[in-house]
RNA sequence: UGGGGCGUGGCCAAGUGGUAAGGCGCGGGUCUUUGGAUCCCGUAUUCGAAGGUUCGAAUCCUUCCGCCCCAA
């Protein structure tokens, strides 16, 4: 329970459909400074009590498990990482399958539940011998992309309860319940970094990053200089203070020499991509050959229609039938038939 | 008091007689449980200053101010 609406609501529906709910609620950040309302964005001081609130209105146990040094470990190090290597980190993923259905999910089932609840937006389903994991109902607020990570194990115990429900129903249920949180806003933004200024929290956690480097035309001239390469990201066009007749993107990353490659928005177009730490949810052997999918390379990305077969060692290439824009490596790729997720994993 | 170059919005920068491109930045919006991502809208009555030529100048002429380079 994060505080927030989805989940509250995840929980509440549970609780009367019969099930015997407790909540959980991850102290992600010491209490100290989360009371200062500068840490971030969800599981603040605030979040937990409103959490808390829910559970009572409701009238099921609530308890807040300290997580400050898994969260640390798992998400923010690999956050870090990720920018320092000049990769474009996504620890929302990494948030679900190495935290929340992993150790979260390991101190449940110590509590004695059989699954763990989340507010997320998606569905998991079974067929056959396999447990799917679907979109949402609410294509718009879809959020299958976050969780392509989990394994069979982690989707036997998942439970996505406002997955078939839309944010419009999901809001009217929360005022049914008479939750304290119904109106309140979604989250947004990466949850962890205070104000938003994820450079600088990256240059405290990493300082080696934070080396000027060069800003080059794809010809390798010399356009400009920057002050480190985890202020960048593939098919950034802001902050780059370099001028031009055009508008600028940021093409290659290079962790080693500290270069960043800008060019035309028409340089970011790439047809084909391969992808690490392959997970293939849907299919009990990872495909050879060819077959079709949609792939999203980002979170809200429209689905790109294609084809993707496995490659050795957990690997995957991915082939689209029309040039996308702005592969960026640390994304993930998510391959879909229909609404089921065939699998996934993280950009090259 | 030798020669040459330059001064356009906060920054970079096009434009060399026809009535101020573009980029960055900034402001606003969109989007969003990843990205100071993308995308959209806005942002110089004015071109170092003052005169002059012209129907008309940032663009030509004159003077002045400021900066830079070369030679001494």
């Amino acid at each position: 329970m994060s505080g927030g609406v989805d989940s509250s609501v995840a929980a509440a529906l549970l609780a009367e459909q019969g099930h015997d709910v407790i909540g959980l609620s991850m102290q992600l950040y010491p209490q100290g400074d989360a009371s200062s309302g500068h840490f971030g964005s969800c599981c603040t001081l605030d979040d937990l009590n409103d959490a808390r609130r829910v559970a009572s209105t409701i009238g099921f146990p609530h308890y807040i498990l300290n997580f400050e040094q898994r969260f640390q470990e798992t998400v923010v190090s690999d956050f870090v990482r990720e920018y320092a290597s000049g990769r474009t980190p996504l620890p929302c993923a990494h948030c679900n399958s190495d935290l929340k259905f992993s150790t979260l999910l390991e101190r449940a089932h110590g509590f004695g539940a059989a699954s763990v609840a989340t507010g997320h937006y998606a569905q998991v389903e079974r067929r056959g011998t396999r447990w799917l994991l679907k979109r949402s109902v609410d294509r718009e607020k879809d959020q299958s992309y976050f969780l392509f990570p989990l394994t069979q194990d982690q989707l036997a115990s998942a439970l996505f309860p406002v997955g078939t429900l839309t944010k419009t129903q999901v809001r009217r249920e929360a005022r049914r319940l008479e939750l304290q949180v119904a109106e309140k806003p979604d989250s947004q933004e990466i949850c962890f970094v205070p104000d938003g200024d994820y450079a600088s929290f990256v240059a405290a956690k990493a300082p080696r990053v934070a080396h000027a480097g060069a800003i080059l035309a794809e010809g390798g001239e010399r356009l400009g200089t920057h002050s480190g390469i985890h202020r960048f990201t593939i098919g950034q066009r802001k902050g780059l203070g370099v001028s031009s007749p055009a508008p600028l993107y940021v093409l290659r990353i290079d962790a080693d020499s500290g270069d960043v490659t800008v060019g035309p928005k028409s340089s970011l177009e790439r047809t084909t991509l391969t992808a690490s730490g392959v997970n293939w949810v849907s299919t009990e052997d990872a495909p050879a050959a060819w077959i079709p999918v949609t792939s999203q390379i980002r979170h809200r990305h429209v689905p790109a229609p294609g084809r993707v077969r496995a490659l050795e060692n957990a690997r995957a290439e991915i082939a689209f039938d029309a040039p996308q824009s702005a592969v960026t490596p640390g994304q993930a790729v998510v391959f879909y038939q229909d609404e089921v997720v065939v699998g996934g994993g993280w950009i090259d």
